[in-house]
This record gives C-alpha cells, sequence and structure tokens, in this order.
DNA sequence: CTCTTGACTGACGATATCGTCATGTATGAT
DNA sequence: ATCATACATGACGATATCGTCAGTCAAGAG
C-alpha cells in the first residue's frame, strides 16, 4: 500500500543523517522523484501555469501520473511546497554571503543588492520566491524575515532612523519587488547598477546622509560563488 | 445569431452619445449583464478563486450561463477585463481629487497617500487593481501610469533629484504595493498615518531634505468624495 | 536465496467543466 | 399592429481532468 501521500521518507528506521540526502537507495530514490515534480512545478509557476493538468506535471518531471500522489494531495499542495522551497534555498546563500559584515547598514545594503544579482543568477528560483507578489510580506521564512532583522539590528545600531518597523519592511520589500519585476522587464539593464542606486535611494530613506548612503551602497560586492544551480 | 461574443454594443445605429450610458434601453440591458460579470469576477479575484468555474461565475452575477459567452471569449479574457476595469476608475477618481495642486512633489504626495486612502474606501477595487502584483508596472493605464507623470514632473521641476526615472519608478511603485498589503495584513492601522509617514519617506529618497520632506507629506489632504462606490 | 516492503506506473471509470445551440422574449423599426 | 433583431437562457453532448487501483519491480532484510 502507498503512504497516504507526502509523508516523511519512511517513518521506518530513520537511520539516514540527521538532516542530509537519505542513506539507502530507495529512500534516494524517493527524494529525487520529489525533487523532480518540485522542479517541474517551479518550471510551471514561472510561466505562470498554475492551473497545468497534474497530468502534464508528470510528464514534465518524467515521472508516472499515479507518483504524484506518492508525494502531494494535490496541485495546490505541490505548488505550495515549490513556492516554499525556493525562497528557503536563496535566504541561506544570502546569509552565506552577507555574513561577516559588522555595521548593519553595510550588511542590509549588500543583502539587498545580492539580491538583485541573484535575479540574475538564478531568475527562476527567483521568480518562483517573488511569485506571491506583495504576499511575501507574510512569509516567515525566506528573504522577508531576514530582510527585517537587518533593519531591527540597523535602528538599534542607530543607523537608522525609523519609527515604524513594519512600515520601513513594506517600503524596502516592495522597492525589492519591483526592482526584480524592473529587470524582468529590461534584460539589458546592469542588476549591480540599477541596485547599488535603489540601495543609496533606499538609505537615504532610512535616515543615512547623502554622501554615506552613497558610500555604502557602492562598497564592492562579494564574488558570487554560483552553487546554488549545482545543489539542486 | 448572438454575436461573435464581446463586440462593442451593436454595431448598428451607434447613435448613442458618444462616450456615455447608451441610449435605448436593449444596450443598457446588455451593458447590464456585462456588468455584473465583471463585478462577479472581481468578487472572484478579490478571493483569489482565478479558476472558478465559468458556472460559478455567471450564477454569482445572476445571468445564464449561456450569456457569458455572449460577452466573453473566455474566462481569463472576463478575468483581464475586470482587471483592466478597476484601475481606470480609480485612476479617474485619483486625478480629481489632486487637480489643482501645483507643486509636483505635492501633487505626488498627495496621489501617494490618496491611494492608500482609496485603499481603505474601495477595498475590493484597489486589491483588483493591485492583484497582478509587481506586474501593475507593465499597465499602460491606470495608477502607475499617473504615478511616472508626476515623477516626471517633480523632477523636470528640479523637486527630485533623480537620475533613473524607470528605478525611482519601481521604487515607488513597490512601496506602494506594500504599504497596501501592510494596511490589509493589519486593519487596526491608520491608512492615513501610516501614507504620510511613508510619503515622507519616499519624498526623501526622492532628494527632499527632511523638514521639507515632512511638510509636504503631511499637507492636509482634500476630503475624500466617495462617489466611486454608488458609480458601481 | 527468498521474502517483504514500498514506491512507480498507466489504464480506467467517475466527474467536472466546457461551449454550442435551439428556443423564448422584449425591444425597436416599419 | 406586425415583423425582424439581438440578447438571454439552460439543457446537452463533447471533452478534459481527476484520483484510484491493481500489477510490477527493485531494494534490503533475514
Amino acid at each position: 500500500m502507498p503512504k497516504p501521500a507526502n509523508s516523511p521518507p519512511s517513518a521506518t528506521r530513520r537511520a539516514a543523517s540527521r538532516r542530509d540526502t537519505p542513506r539507502n537507495r530507495r529512500d534516494r530514490a524517493r527524494e529525487r522523484t520529489r525533487a523532480a515534480l518540485l522542479q517541474a512545478a517551479q518550471r510551471f509557476i514561472v510561466e505562470g501555469r498554475l492551473h497545468a493538468p497534474i497530468l502534464e506535471i508528470t510528464q514534465a518531471a518524467d515521472v508516472g501520473l499515479g507518483s504524484f500522489y506518492n508525494h502531494f494531495q494535490s496541485r495546490d499542495a505541490l505548488f505550495e511546497a515549490a513556492v516554499d522551497d525556493a525562497p528557503e534555498r536563496l535566504g541561506g546563500a544570502l546569509d552565506a554571503l552577507s555574513a561577516g559584515l559588522i555595521d548593519p547598514a553595510e550588511r542590509f545594503a549588500q543583502s539587498f543588492r545580492m539580491t538583485s544579482r541573484l535575479f540574475r543568477l538564478e531568475p527562476e528560483l527567483m521568480a518562483v520566491a517573488l511569485s506571491t507578489g506583495p504576499g511575501v510580506m507574510r512569509a516567515t521564512s525566506g528573504l522577508v524575515p531576514r530582510a527585517r532583522r537587518d533593519l531591527e539590528a540597523g535602528i538599534r545600531a542607530g543607523r537608522f532612523r525609523v519609527t515604524d518597523l513594519d512600515l520601513a519592511l513594506a517600503l524596502v520589500v516592495g522597492a525589492s519587488l519591483c526592482l526584480c519585476e524592473l529587470l524582468r522587464a529590461q534584460p539589458e539593464r546592469d542588476a549591480d547598477v540599477a541596485s547599488a542606486d535603489a540601495a543609496a535611494a533606499l538609505l537615504r530613506m532610512l535616515g543615512l546622509a547623502d554622501a554615506e548612503a552613497t558610500r555604502v551602497a557602492t562598497l564592492p560586492l562579494p564574488a558570487t560563488r554560483v552553487g546554488l544551480a549545482a545543489q539542486r
């Protein structure tokens, strides 16, 4: 009897190393099937085909129709999982890149700029992560909570002059969102230049003096290690 | 034989006054049916039920299933028309309210703040207008082109210090978008206060000095005439 | 080697939704 | 008064999609 769908990979002997790839071949195979479905779903999300027939999705994932129901209850469940999946991975990548920065303002600016760069490096993942539009603000994991954390740090450190954290977060997230939309609409535009300009503007908005905002927003970005694409 | 669907109200003797409600009863009736469908569609958009069966939509509109095909080719066509409809009306209302302001910065700030107020006064229309998320930036009519116009005017007048119009527009639109999302998530929040704060921040971002930004962002708003709700 | 387990698979019957069309009816023209 | 028109309507046949299920197979346990 197949699983009632979408249960963790075999509740039996969970001998797999605590957090990582399952130990034995069967579990790995199962995981591969699930990943194929998620990845196919992300492609459909990017194309806006949120109502594609399940059969078509499974064909794109190159698995049998029946397999779908081994992993997900419904198309909505699949898409939800796919949308959750993307910001998780992106957020991790961002943290790794901006770790080690002391000044909260710098850290904020770098993360903001890296987000735009990610949009060029990982357009599909980003498109999925942003596919909920302003709804991303409700997310409890991924990019937005990190932005909130950075803003808070900046306020505590006295670098930002902000009275209403939620409001500032909304402005920042909205800016990032529409900046990505702009980058999508104008593929020829240099993402690094645009994001530096935007970061400077946002820093001014957050209360930094002109010169300081410009300085912080134009610090060199760390070299981007790709890695993310391979990791899928 | 019924129309091939979605043609202007009877190509025969278009004696109706150039732009307004059709003259004779039949055309008015047709228009009522179409409006009922549009309005029903907007309700479904607000609820996010973008894939509701057509039958359900026609029932919500209280018209026969067949009537749907008299007016629209497909569900997508209906939703598209419904989405186009909303910003059109909102934009008109905005223009009327901010007409007569001389200083482009003031005009910009007032329009921005009124948008938030509209979100409280006309939540459904606004939800529909914003339902495309960052995609609104691609709209060629409605709220966004007006924002662009106001920004341009401010730049020409030397009030805004902006090097990249598209970029500034993206930041402003994104801010407005997520501000509305914030207002939706926190219904208890005072829209006028929040939008004034946000406007001040944006004006700073656009290059106004602190004090001036605050002054412009807190000018009294014109009393809002409702009117819009009745007009439907 | 044999057995048990659990995931993969595609065919299939059930169901949901679609779009057409024949008919009814009110309007406006003659 | 009579007729022609055009929209409204809902029943219906065609089609698309769903979710189940019984069979298959490979992996791992004993």
